[in-house]
DNA sequence: GTCTGATCGTGGTCAGACCAGTATGCTTAC
DNA sequence: GTAAGCATACTGGTCTGACCACGATCAGAC
C-alpha cells in the first residue's frame, strides 16, 4: 500500500469513488448506513485522506451521503437539491434556458395531472381545494397570491404521488419561483386576468376531480398559454384600458 | 492565515465553493475561463490545497467545471452527465422509481414533441426518416433494434430545439436503457409487435410531419401505453399464439 | 445508581513535500 | 536569423504526519 502506483488502474479519486459507488448501487449500502471512517478508508484503498475526502465530497455534493462532523459518514435518501445546484448553475451560464425551463416544467405537471387523476386521494383533493380558495383570497396581493398560484401548481405534482415528477418539478420550480413572483404583478395591471386566474384554476380542480386525465392535461395546458399570452400582451404594452385607475 | 478560524462564518470548504459559486452565478466565471491554480485559490482563500480540491471536486461533479491535469482548471457548460450519476444513484437505492422515471420519460417526449411541431426543420425530419427507417430494418435484432428506438426517441426531442428536455430526456434515457434492452426482446416473443412497432413510430413521424401537437402527443402517448400492456402481457406469460415457434 | 471526567475515535484542516507531465523561454547549434 | 534542444517554472495528483474540536464511551468517584 504502500505505492502510490494504482495497479487497479484507476487515480485515486476514480478508485475511492467507484469503490462506493460499486456498493451504493448494489444495495451493500444503503441509506441509514454509516460508511466506515476516513482513515479506515484510506489504508482500506490505500489511498490518502484527502483523497478519500474528495470522494465523499463528491458523493455530498451528488445527495448521496451526508457527512456529519465527528460523527461519521452516512448514506442518506437521494435529495432533491443536486438537481436545484445543477439547474441554478446550469440556468446562471445559459439565461435564455428559462424559458426552456419553463417547458420542462409543463411537461412535469401535464404529465403529473394525468397521473394524478388516477392517484389522488381526498387528502390531495383538499390540498388543492385550500389551495384553490386561497388564490381567491389573495387575488390583490402580488406576493401571497404568487404564493397560493405557486402552492396550487405544487399540490397537482403532489398529487400524481410521483417521487421523480415532484423531484423535477420542484427543481424547476426554484428557479420560476421570480418569475412566478413578477408575473403575478401583472394580475394589477390585467383585472381581467383575475377570473382568468380564479376560472382557470377552479376548471383545472374540477377536471381533476372528474378525474378525466384528458381534460385536465388540456385545461393546464389552456392555462399555461393563457398565461403565456397575458405575459406577452404585457411585453407590448396591451393594458387592460379598465386598469387605467392604477 | 494562520489561523483555522474563518473570520468568514464558513468552514473552509463552503468559504471555498462559495467564492467560486458567486464568481459562476454572477457571470465573472464564464464557460472557457481558467481558474487560477489551486495553490493560489488556496493562498487567495487561507485554506489548504486539499480543501480548495474538495471544492474544485465538488464542481466537477457538478458538471460545472472541469479539471485537466498538468493544465488548470476550466468552466465548462452544464453537463447532463450529474443528472444521469444522480438518477443512476437514486434508482438504485429505490428500485420502484423506474417506473416513475418512465412517467417522466413520458411526460419529456410529449411536451418535446409538441414543441418539435412547431420547430422542427429539415434536418430533423431527416433524422427521424432515418431512425424510423432502422426500426423496420433491425425488427429482429434486439440489440440494433433497441438502439434503433432508442434513437428515434431521442430524435424527437432532439427535434424540439430545447436544451433543458434534451438534458432530462438524456438523463432518464440512461437509466431506462437496459429496460428499453431488454423490452425489444420480448418483440421475439410477440410478433405482432413488430407490426406494432414499425406501425407506431410510423403514426408518430407521420403526425409530427404534418405539424399537429395534439395529434402527435395523443400518438405517441398511445404509443408508450400500447408498449405498457405488452410488457404486462409478459409478465402474466400471455405470449402470442403464432410464435410458439420459438 | 448516578454523576463526572479521561480517553479514544471522528471529521476538519493544515503544512510541506514529491511526482509527472506541460508550457515557455532561453540557450545552443546550424 | 532561424531552428532545434534543453532547463525551468508552472500545473494538477498525491502522500505524510500532524493538530484541533468535539462526540461517544467507559472507568472511577460520589
Amino acid at each position: 500500500m504502500e505505492f502510490k502506483r494504482a495497479a487497479d488502474g484507476e487515480k485515486g479519486f476514480e478508485k475511492v469513488f467507484a469503490f462506493l459507488r460499486e456498493r451504493l448501487l448494489t444495495g451493500s449500502l444503503r441509506p441509514g448506513d454509516r460508511l466506515i471512517s476516513e482513515r479506515e478508508l484510506a489504508t482500506l484503498l490505500g489511498v490518502s485522506r484527502p483523497i478519500v475526502r474528495e470522494a465523499l465530497r463528491a458523493l455530498t455534493v451528488l445527495g448521496i451521503v451526508e457527512i456529519r462532523d465527528r460523527i461519521g459518514t452516512v448514506v442518506t435518501r437521494p435529495d432533491v437539491s443536486v438537481l436545484n445546484d445543477f439547474f441554478t448553475f446550469a440556468l446562471a451560464q445559459q439565461a435564455d434556458m428559462l424559458e426552456d425551463v419553463m417547458q420542462a416544467r409543463v411537461a412535469i405537471e401535464c404529465q403529473a395531472i394525468r397521473l394524478a387523476c388516477e392517484r389522488a386521494n381526498i387528502a390531495d383533493f383538499e390540498r388543492l381545494q385550500r389551495a384553490l380558495t386561497k388564490i381567491g383570497e389573495t387575488i390583490d396581493e402580488a406576493d401571497a397570491g404568487g404564493m397560493a398560484d405557486f402552492d396550487f401548481h405544487r399540490a397537482i405534482v403532489v398529487a400524481s404521488h410521483s417521487e421523480t415528477l415532484s423531484v423535477l418539478h420542484a427543481s424547476m420550480a426554484g428557479l420560476l419561483t421570480h418569475s412566478h413572483r413578477s408575473r403575478r404583478e401583472l394580475v394589477q395591471a390585467f383585472p381581467s386576468m383575475k377570473t382568468y386566474l380564479v376560472d382557470d384554476h377552479r376548471r383545472i380542480f374540477e377536471a381533476l376531480i372528474a378525474r378525466d386525465p384528458e381534460r385536465a392535461d388540456a385545461t393546464l395546458r389552456k392555462h399555461f398559454a393563457i398565461g403565456d399570452e397575458y405575459r406577452r400582451r404585457a411585453v407590448v404594452g396591451d393594458i387592460d384600458k379598465t386598469s387605467a385607475s392604477g
